[in-house]
RNA sequence: GGGCCGGUGGUCUAGGGGUUAUGACGUCACGCUUACAACGUGAAGGUCGGCGGUUCAAAUCCGCCCCGGCCCA
């Protein structure tokens, strides 16, 4: 049986380890029972994991686990993302090293030792939450079976045409001196100088540009005006000279140019945005760099050159305004393009790279979008909107070390690209060599591709390596498309994008069936957690001091996709309602030690109702995890347990559990059935959401009885359609009403709960006074009465004190007179109520019109009643059902 | 600037045409009742962001606006 009391640690523990060793949650192939699968995501092993993940990792566990319960073979593996920038950059500050100072070969070393020591700790922190995931499919982006499938989707894309190698200007960091792709971009507002530079014409004159960058001068090689704009349109075709750097430039016409913007006329620079490449191949200008890798300025710079770009332009701004060419400087805030990794601001370079192929598939990609099933629907926008947005291809080459090398190779006699064989996957082109001398002109001299590929060309094949960790080929076919892929919102523009653009390339299908997006955890105060705003909260604090059940059931408070504050007062409500489950868990286990199971001859009100309640809580929490609106299943279920189960049902029973000799041995059968089997339920629908506390229940009785071994394996409830029994919860209503009024009643005279009440007397309405009478029982046993009893209708009077009209009934019926029938009917309550009973309507006259009610017309009726002349305590309950109070 | 989400007692939140708006925390009052004082019972507390419109009826639907957030320019 249950000890005292409840301490999540040691539980927890225990059961993470049991799971794991007892094999709950492995995948099974050999099975014929239908598949879930789930493209996990995997984390970027980046120091620990953040409340966001607890979060967004609970609710996809929520889903799990009520799919293996309902019968479900869960696919369900885990793997970490470890390749690529960020785990350079983590290496880099945990060994506190630099890559460029030393070798590639030590660095990348360097990295998989550094990732072998954290992974297993990392990894720790997501069982420490619970999730049901199966250990034994693991992998790790780096590792040789990732590497072998992500070289392999190159090669395919290549021979599909959909892969290039070309030299354009590009999107380029020159803090991480790599390109990087238009979704590793981010916004932020920066402080700046807007000023307005002279350019001397010519043949005389000058004009003036307004421009964030005057750095960029040396790379100056037009200027822009709107060809309809009158102040600029007599210098087209003229030449003006750059200030400092001294090239003379085209002013040339161009749509694009926003009068409004500056002084209307602009300069073109090789590359300050992405305005610039336009006009740079359309107008077919030259090219001036005037920026290299690391972010200094280049030869081209002249005396500035190898100065930081920031120097650079606090030292030009400088020199001009010594020469007189700055006019103006304004300060403004304006929005630039970061690098999300490392925020530094992005440069645009003429590079050479490797693209795939995808903006002439953005129809086909939304229409992917479209046969995915969203939850919440609203997030296919998010990923809608990005397509209409995209403006390049998706460049997968990184100028790093740490990462999958490409499968390729270049012949150094005649440039051609030689591949790999997918036999021989995965290779590294540093090290290995082609197959075979290069077929165009058989030389046998090579050079390897340096770059590595993006992180996200691996992490976009998390269907296929996750599959492809099963050996049973018939099985993985079952596996694609997957079920489900679950996700937060923030990485629907890369992961969630990217790999649907790899199943439809290299399945012409989409990856899985339906995608589940999850909000972001928020502070207390609802803002964004960060590092830099000191706000973060561990996930290590919040298990320790609460644990992993009432974290999870924290993730559940919030609707899918919403994002959901932290706040500690969900931890204690979540701690406390554990505590209570606990609590009565222990009630009614000691109660059903030595019950054999046996269904009691006839079911007492009391327990028909707390069965038949729970048949709907089944049918409505079944009907929630199906739609993925786990938070309202949650939320009805801690409903039903609290004050349904707990405080009026358990209160409503003790009785005859301590007192069979008085009530007789099949009432407490009848009460030992329904406690049983309501439990049961309970733990069961609660399993998702508490995995620890339903299982160490569970297992303290019955695990046994049922035959499994764990209750996430057992079966999900069933609604027993036998037991849901609708004139019991309208009888059960009744009485609890019954015992609410009680309670008032004690409590306004400052009565204890237990204190004795002398008489109770009731006029239970006719259609429950059946019911009623067979819990005279509980009324008895749970209010402390002496005597309780059913006043005959002789002795009582009524009086009506309110009519509630039913709107929904008058409205659609008397439209425009709604109103003042409802009127009529309260101003004339017992007229009204009279004819009803006896005639089942009344009719009466507006305004010279005729009009007719009847029962459905009328929503409840509050009336007061006289016990022999006295004015008792009554309660309202729908139409005539009165409770009658008489003190101790 | 565009797209999406949200604005409901002091705080957080449910509800998304039917007139008495849900629950939690907090507050106040009462009570240790053989599961639980880490508890129970009860009470007070709201012009449902603003303005218009549709309707017999709007927190709910429509339009405009204000505020906050996210994504994209």
């Amino acid at each position: 049986m249950l000890e005292g009391s409840y301490s999540p640690q040691e539980v927890e523990r225990r059961w993470q380890r049991r799971w794991e060793e007892l094999g709950v949650y492995r995948f099974d192939p050999e099975s014929d029972k239908p598949i879930f699968s789930i493209d996990t995501p995997p984390p970027t092993v980046s120091g620990r994991m953040h409340l966001g993940h607890a979060f967004s990792y609970s609710q996809m566990d929520f889903i799990a686990r009520y799919r293996r319960m309902r019968g479900y073979n869960l696919f369900y593996p885990f793997g970490t993302d470890d390749n690529g920038l960020p785990t350079e950059r983590l290496v880099e500050r945990i060994n506190g090293v630099r890559c460029r100072d030393m070798s590639r070969e030590e660095f990348v070393e360097l990295c998989l030792r550094t990732l072998e020591k954290l992974r297993p700790e990392f990894v720790e922190d997501w069982k420490r939450i619970g999730i049901s995931v199966d250990w034994s499919l693991s992998y790790s982006t780096i590792d040789e079976h990732c590497r072998r499938i992500s070289q392999r989707s190159f090669i395919q894309l290549y021979r599909m045409g959909r892969e290039y190698r070309r030299e354009m200007p590009f999107i380029w960091c020159p803090t991480c001196e790599t390109a990087i792709a238009q979704v590793e971009l981010e916004d932020r507002e920066v402080e700046s100088s807007f000023n307005d530079i002279a350019f001397e014409l010519e043949d005389g004159g000058r004009v003036v540009i307004a421009t964030t960058r005057p750095e960029l001068l040396p790379a100056c090689v037009a200027i822009f005006a709107h060809p309809e704009d009158e102040r600029y349109s007599h210098l087209f075709g003229k030449r003006a000279k750059v200030p400092i750097f001294g090239q003379t430039v085209e002013i040339l016409p161009d749509e694009k140019v926003d009068p409004q913007k500056g002084t209307g006329i602009v300069m073109c620079c090789t590359f300050g945005d992405v305005q610039d490449i336009e006009w740079y191949m359309k107008h077919r200008l030259e090219l001036r760099v005037a920026i290299t890798k690391d972010g200094r300025m280049s030869e081209l710079a002249g005396r500035y050159a190898g100065m930081r770009i920031k120097e650079a332009r606090a030292a030009i701004i400088e020199d001009l305004k010594r020469q007189g060419y700055l006019l103006r400087s304004r300060r403004i805030t304006h929005v630039v393009n970061v690098h999300e990794r490392c925020g530094t601001e992005i440069e645009i370079l003429n590079t050479k790279q490797w693209f795939i192929r995808y903006l002439d598939m953005k129809e086909e990609l939304l229409e992917a979008g479209r046969r995915i099933r969203w939850h919440p629907e609203h997030m296919r926008s998010r990923y809608e909107n990005w397509i209409h947005g995209l403006r390049w291809d998706w460049c997968i080459s990184r100028q790093r070390y740490f990462g999958v090398p490409f499968p390729v190779w270049y012949c150094k006699a005649c440039g051609e690209v030689l591949l790999a064989r997918e036999e021989d996957l995965p290779v590294d082109p540093l090290y290995d060599s082609p197959p075979e001398p290069c077929p165009k002109c058989g030389s046998t001299e090579f050079e390897p591709e340096r770059d590595v590929l993006d992180t996200w060309a691996t992490s976009s094949l998390t269907p296929v390596i996750a599959a492809e960790l099963v050996q049973q080929e018939e099985v993985r076919k079952r596996l694609y498309p997957m079920s489900l892929r679950p996700q937060a919102h923030d990485i629907i523009t890369f992961w969630l994008f990217n790999t649907v653009v790899k199943g439809l390339l290299h399945f012409g299908e989409i990856p899985w069936e339906n995608a589940m997006i999850s909000g972001w955890a928020l502070d207390p105060q609802g803002r964004k957690m960060s590092k830099s705003k000191g706000n973060v909260i561990e996930p290590e604090y919040v298990l320790t001091k609460y644990g992993a059940d009432a974290l999870r059931l924290w993730a559940a408070e919030s609707k899918l996709g919403e994002d959901l504050p932290f706040k500690e007062k969900d931890l204690v409500a979540a701690r406390r309602f554990l505590n209570k489950l606990w609590n009565a868990s222990r009630f009614a286990l000691r109660h059903l030690e030595g019950y054999d199971g046996s269904r009691p001859e006839s079911l007492h009100l009391i327990d028909a109702w707390i069965l038949s309640r729970a048949q709907r809580l089944v049918r409505e929490c079944t009907e929630h995890f199906e739609g993925y609106r786990y938070s309202k299943a949650k939320k009805a279920l801690v409903s039903f347990f609290l004050s349904e189960f707990c405080d009026n049902y358990l209160e409503m029973v003790k009785h005859r559990l301590y007192n069979p000799e008085r009530y007789g041995e099949d009432a407490r059968r009848s009460a030992l059935y329904a406690l049983h089997e309501v439990l049961l339920t309970v733990l069961k629908l609660l399993a998702p959401f508490a995995p620890h506390i339903t299982e160490e229940i569970y297992q303290a009785y019955f695990a046994e009885r049922e035959g499994e071994r764990s209750i996430h394996v057992s079966s999900w409830p069933a609604v027993r359609e036998e037991l849901v029994d609708e004139r019991a919860e309208r009888d059960a209503r009744y009485v609890v009403g019954v015992v609410e009024a009680v309670r008032r009643f004690k409590g306004e005279r400052g009565m204890p709960l237990n204190a004795p009440l002398e008489r109770l007397v009731l006029l239970a309405p006719g259609e429950v006074l059946e019911g009623v009478r067979r819990a005279l029982d509980t009324l008895e046993g749970a209010l402390h009465a002496r005597e309780v009893e059913l006043a005959e209708d002789a002795e009582v009077e009524e009086r009506v004190v309110e009519l509630v009209p039913e709107y929904s009934r008058l409205g659609p019926e008397f439209r425009g007179d709604a109103k003042r029938v409802a009127e009529y009917m309260r101003t004339h309550a017992e007229a009204v109520l009279e004819d009803l009973e006896r005639r089942g309507v009344h009719r009466f006259t507006l305004d010279g019109r005729g009009f007719e009610v009847r029962r459905e017309h009328v929503k409840s009726v509050r009336r007061e009643t006289l016990l022999r002349g006295e004015a008792l305590q009554s309660v309202p309950h729908g139409l005539g059902d009165v409770v009658i109070l008489v003190s101790a």
